[in-house]
RNA sequence: GGCGUGGUGGCAGAGUGGUCUAAUGCGCGGGAUUGCAAAUCCCGUAUUUCGUCGGUUCGAAUCCGACCCACGCCUCCA
C-alpha cells in the first residue's frame, strides 16, 4: 500500500511515488529566522515530518530539503534594530529553531539550505529568466518577473487575473515601478535601510526577492523537476504560484509534481495573532508545564487539511494519552522478551509485521489521517489491556513502528529518583501507616506534595513521583 | 467583492451512500481497590441523532439545492 496525499495542483488524492523509482525528493518551505517559531509554524513542520516518516517506514527513502529564510525584509530590519549583523542575528534564531525541532522530535532534513548562502544560484536563475524574456528591470532598479509571460500562472491556486481583483492598498513604494501589479520581485534594488546587507549583481547592488530562494535551492538540491513540495496553506498564493512560474519559465519542465498544504492552526477558535495574544511558542508552553511531546501530540490530533483548534485543554488531554501508551509499550516490550528497541533506520528497512497496529499505519498512509490512526492505536490498546495475555511478541515492533511514524516520544515511567530528604519523609510516613497513625500519615503526604512529590501506596511500600 | 474550508456528544475529533443505535481520546457518572486518597482496573456516558429546510435514493451524517453560521486566503504570514 502506498502513501496517498491530497495534491493541491489536481485537487485529488495522489500516490506519492519517486519519479526516479528510488527516493522521493521532498521540499518544504522552512521558517524565516527572525523570532521563535510559533506552534502554528510547527503544526506544518510536524505534519511534514509525519509525511516523511510514513514514507520512509513504508520503505521509500526520502531526500528532505527544508530552507531557512535568513535574508529578507524582517531579518534585515530586526537585526538592524538590535544592532547585530544579519549573520549573527539569524544564527541565533536558527539555533533556537533547531532546539525546538529537536524537542518536538522532528527529523532533521538532510539538507537545510540558507538563502543568504545561495545568492549566486539565485542570481543565475534571474539571469536565465532575463535571457528568456520572463523578467525585466524596472525604473527603481529592481528586477521583476513578468507574470503575463507565463500563461499557466494561477494553476495551483486557481486564481485567474489576479491583478484585476487585487486592491491597490497593498501597493507599497518599492513595488511602484512594476509593469503589472501581479509581477513580483526577483531582485530587490538596494535601499539605505538595508545597511550592509546587499550583494553585487548584473542589475546593481541589492538582494534576492523572497520567492526566488525556494526555486533556486529546491532545484539545486532536488533537480529541476522533483516529487513533492509542501508548506502552509497561506503559501499557496502567491509564494508557491510564483515559485512555479519562475522555475518552469526557466526550465520548461514541471517544477514539483505534487503539492500538499497544511491548513492553519487556530487557538481558542481564532486565528493566532499578536493582538489576541494567542501566539504560543514552544518555550511559552513549556513554561506553563507542558512537555514538548505533549505539544506534538496536540498538534497532530487533528487532520492536516482541517483547522485544528488548539487549546490548553487539548494539550492537557495529551498527557494521560501518552502515559497510557507508555504503559502499553512497557507491557508489549515485556511480552516480546525485552529486546533492544529497534532503531528508526532499522524499522525503515526491516518493515516488520504490525499485528493489531496495522490499521493505524494504514490510516496514516491514507492522506495522513493521524486522528484515525490514533483511534486505531487506542482501539488496539484497549484490546490488549483487556486481555494482556493476548499480546503477541511481534506487536511490540508494531507499536514502535506506529510511534515512530507519528514521532511520539513516550514519558519514562517511574524513572525519576527522589532525593534522600524526600525518601526520608516517605519512610516516616510508611512507619506512621504501619502504626495506623493516619493523622500523621496524611500530614506527611501533604508535606511531600508541598515539596513537589506525590506518593502512591503500593503493596508493602510506596512510590514517589514528581507532581504532575 | 473573489476564492476556499468546515458545521458530528460537555470538549477535541474520526466517519464521505447500507456493517452508524456514529471510531478514538479527554472529561463526566458509577463501581472495584484504599484507613482516606493517588495510581490502576471495570462499567456507563450522542434518548434513529450528525447546522436548518427541502430533494435524490429501497436506504444519507455521507449525494444535490437553498438558507443560516463559523473560519481561512486574496502578494507580511506555516
Amino acid at each position: 500500500m502506498n502513501l496517498r496525499i491530497h495534491d493541491t495542483l489536481t485537487d485529488s488524492l495522489q500516490d506519492v511515488l519517486p519519479a526516479d523509482g528510488k527516493r522521493v525528493g521532498f521540499y518544504c518551505c522552512g521558517p524565516t529566522v527572525y523570532a521563535a517559531a510559533h506552534i502554528g509554524n510547527f503544526r506544518t513542520f510536524v505534519v511534514q515530518d509525519i509525511f516523511r516518516r510514513a514514507l520512509e517506514l513504508s520503505g521509500t527513502p526520502v531526500k528532505h530539503v527544508r530552507n531557512l529564510t535568513n535574508v529578507d525584509d524582517k531579518t534585515i530590519r530586526v537585526s538592524q534594530e538590535q544592532g547585530q549583523s544579519l549573520g549573527e542575528f539569524t544564527a541565533f534564531w536558527t539555533e533556537k529553531f533547531h532546539a525546538d525541532c529537536e524537542a518536538l522530535n522532528l527529523l532533521r532534513p538532510q539538507i537545510e539550505p540558507g538563502a543568504v548562502e545561495h545568492i549566486a544560484e539565485q542570481i543565475d536563475l534571474i539571469q536565465r529568466l532575463m535571457d528568456k524574456g520572463h523578467a525585466y528591470q524596472a525604473g527603481d532598479g529592481s528586477v521583476y518577473f513578468r507574470v503575463e509571460s507565463f500563461p499557466a500562472y494561477g494553476r495551483l491556486s486557481r486564481v485567474q487575473d489576479r491583478e484585476l481583483t487585487t486592491g491597490t492598498a497593498a501597493q507599497s513604494d518599492d513595488e511602484y515601478d512594476r509593469d503589472s501589479l501581479s509581477d513580483f520581485a526577483l531582485w530587490k534594488a538596494a535601499k539605505p535601510e538595508d545597511g550592509p546587507n546587499v550583494w553585487e549583481s548584473p542589475w546593481g547592488r541589492g538582494r534576492p526577492g523572497w520567492h526566488l530562494e525556494c526555486s533556486a535551492m529546491s532545484m539545486k538540491y532536488l533537480g529541476p523537476s522533483f516529487d513533492v513540495h509542501s508548506g502552509g496553506i497561506d503559501l499557496t498564493f502567491p509564494h508557491h504560484e510564483n515559485e512555479i512560474a519562475q522555475s518552469e519559465a526557466c526550465t520548461g519542465v514541471t517544477f514539483s509534481r505534487l503539492w500538499f498544504h497544511v491548513v492553519h492552526l487556530m487557538v481558542d477558535g481564532h486565528k493566532m495573532s499578536k493582538s489576541l495574544g494567542n501566539m504560543y511558542t514552544l518555550e511559552e508552553l513549556q513554561a506553563k508545564g507542558f512537555r514538548p511531546e505533549e505539544v506534538r501530540y496536540a498538534l497532530i490530533a487533528g487532520h492536516y487539511r482541517k483547522h485544528l483548534n488548539f487549546t490548553l485543554a487539548s494539550l492537557e488531554a495529551a498527557r494521560p494519552n501518552l502515559q497510557r501508551l507508555a504503559k502499553l509499550e512497557k507491557h508489549l516490550h515485556h511480552v516480546a522478551g525485552s529486546p533492544k528497541r529497534p532503531s528508526y533506520g532499522a524499522l525503515c528497512t526491516s518493515r516488520p509485521a504490525l499485528g493489531r497496529f496495522a490499521p493505524a499505519f494504514e490510516a496514516l498512509l491514507e492522506n495522513l489521517n493521524v486522528p484515525r490512526a490514533l483511534g486505531e492505536v487506542f482501539k488496539a490498546a484497549g484490546e490488549i489491556e483487556k486481555a494482556p495475555q493476548s499480546a503477541k511478541p511481534e506487536e511490540y515492533s508494531g507499536l514502535i513502528v506506529i510511534l515512530e511514524a507519528l514521532g511520539l516520544r513516550l514519558p519514562e515511567l517511574g524513572a525519576v529518583e527522589a532525593p534522600g530528604e524526600i525518601r526520608a519523609l516517605a519512610e516516616q510516613r510508611l512507619e506512621a501507616r504501619a502504626n495506623k497513625d493516619w493523622g500523621k500519615s496524611d500530614e506527611l503526604r501533604d508535606q511531600l506534595a508541598a515539596l513537589g512529590w506525590s506518593i502512591k501506596d503500593v503493596k508493602g511500600g510506596y512510590e514517589l513521583e514528581p507532581n504532575a
